[in-house]
DNA sequence: TTGAAAGCGCTAACAG
DNA sequence: CTGTTAGCGCTTTCAA
């Protein structure tokens, strides 16, 4: 494994020489710029990163912590963060926390150690190892959910607004009976899209019975979905449609309405947040709330590398819209 | 930002008395242990792992690098490499190639030069930037496609077999003419799902035509596919069948079929690759062939983490089957 | 059991 | 324009 002095060695030159050779640094003599490149390509040489970000005290990447790598929003936010780190020249490295407050510690104590120059998260909760990573002066920006500790630099989606103008979409589609399915109580994106689907019911009135009776809360997954699925359709009488938090618990509750015969629109209207590919392929269609993953991706590392290049700068906290798109599942003729 | 020395003063030790008592190395005094372990707690101590990584030359990452953070074949072997790295007490970071060599290309530089303990990968072609890898000494472990330019560890799945037995269940299901859509050439499972297909047809006759008439390749994406779709259903006379290479693809066909009309079973039998969350949701329910994605982290993971313990052991290709899961969409009666 | 000291591979003053 | 030199923060012989 060649190292610069071998480099140096082979070139006849000082590694003084090499590094800035190779770096294209400052002004080199282009004969021994030839010479050291083409000893280095001899040798194979490649530059020890480790080394080389130790006497820097800087790295060129980016640590992104997301909550769920299987959940499509998450992966398109990953899109975003990677495209704009790649051309500013730097690599971002996925972490997955798998919405566990542990893993997300780890994940970060690695991203400590390893000296990244900043990272995104989309915290699991009250992350108290947030406040490590400031302390230590590195940037974090927060996507889709705030950071309860502190405030610093995020970038976050109306979500409340837009629960709740799915929820009259579906009063307006003469839907009565409304529930909602949620994440975990402590989420702030589930206790957001509950807090604007309950907007919208006080204010119609939609629902006669109190609200907690329509309301049901699992883990951000299939199959708690489609048991609470299962738990709203044994109440008398059952609801007449539902307003999803995301589009993997979407799966378990499609698909405790197929089994039960149910059609979308028609016996039970839905609505579901995220517009996950296959939201076109139901039928009838599923109406979702789009959420801008992709630019909620490329904004968060926008405002890190800006960060990255100056931590003085005040904090910023972007909130994109959500989009409703209409399409069967929320039509009674449909 | 507290280095060793910080502690060590504080403490009133040497700082390799610090470094054996934070890495509970050897027989420490009890008392000084306790007194370095308040020391770096007062001062907020995080052990630079540039550092100590450069000193030891090594690393507890791995480096997961993928062709598709977006398709849930590969989201699912991230999980299974995650799970078995942690419990060993490695940490994985992803990075995704997006099916680009260039990329790919830059991302094992990254790792070479964070000099990550071993790599896991899913080769995009003709990958010459891996030999750099194992010049170098790092161990590789190729998923999904095998390394082409040389031998190494390796977690396949028996793809061609798989093709010709979804085919052949599209025959057996009276369907006579079955078009295939696949992937790029040069990508290995495009061209083993082909070749299984076409042993299908030849063997059977099934279509009468060349077989290339009724073949389709396109980007391993959704609106590739669609186009070929469309390409497809302009034949005189269309094909009364598709054999679909993977999910991301399904989409795309999937949307053209509803578009046009068509029901999926009775008017055009439909089989994909991967086992997708929602493939029971469209109705009727998508046939699919499903891959051990998760096992194939796991299993891929263990081979690595093998080969870091002990680079000198044989070479082990591990090929997994995939099964085929009948549903509605290849019925003509459903 | 502990400390002194060397050095991992690289970059950045500082001289020349 | 190039070389010498001093570390970045840590681990690890080698002595004591």
């Amino acid at each position: 494994m060649a190292t610069i002095s071998d480099v140096a060695e082979r070139a006849g030159v000082s590694t003084a020489t090499v590094s800035r050779a190779l770096n294209g640094k400052s002004t080199v003599d282009p004969a021994l710029a030839a010479r050291v490149q083409a000893a280095a390509a001899e040798l194979g040489y490649h530059p020890n990163g480790l080394a080389r970000n130790l006497r820097r005290q800087e790295t060129a990447v980016l640590a992104l912590i997301i909550s769920d790598v299987e959940n499509p929003f998450f992966t398109a936010i990953a899109r975003g963060v990677e495209d704009v780190a790649q051309t500013a020249g730097y690599s971002v490295v996925l972490c997955n926390s798998d919405e566990s407050a542990e893993k997300e510690r780890r994940y970060i104590d690695v991203a400590l150690q390893e000296r990244v120059a900043g990272v995104v998260l989309s915290p699991t909760g009250a992350s108290t190892s947030v406040q490590v990573l400031s302390q230590r002066g590195t940037p974090v920006v927060a996507v889709d959910r705030p950071l309860t500790t502190e405030v610093g630099d995020q970038v976050l989606v109306d979500t409340r607004l837009a629960a709740r103008q799915a929820t009259e979409h579906l009063i307006a589609a003469g839907y009565r009976r409304i529930a909602c399915l949620t994440g975990p109580a402590g989420v702030r994106t589930a206790d957001d899209r509950l807090a604007g689907y309950q907007d919208a019911v006080r204010e119609s009135g939609a629902s006669g019975a109190s609200d907690d009776e329509l309301v049901r809360r699992s883990e951000y997954r299939a199959t708690g979905a489609a048991e609470a699925t299962a738990d709203l359709l044994a109440l008398t009488p059952p609801p007449d449609a539902l307003l999803v938090a995301n589009s993997t618990m979407a799966v378990g509750v499609l698909e405790v309405l197929a089994a039960r015969g149910l059609r979308l629109g028609r016996d039970i209207g839905v609505v579901a947040f995220d517009d996950a590919p296959w939201a076109t392929l139901v039928d009838p269609p599923l109406t979702v709330v789009a959420q801008p993953a992709y630019d909620i991706g490329t904004r968060a590392a926008q405002l890190l590398l800006a960060r990255i290049g100056d931590n003085t700068r005040e904090t910023t906290s972007a909130t994109l819209a959500a989009r409703l798109i209409p399409r069967g599942s929320s039509s009674r003729t449909a």
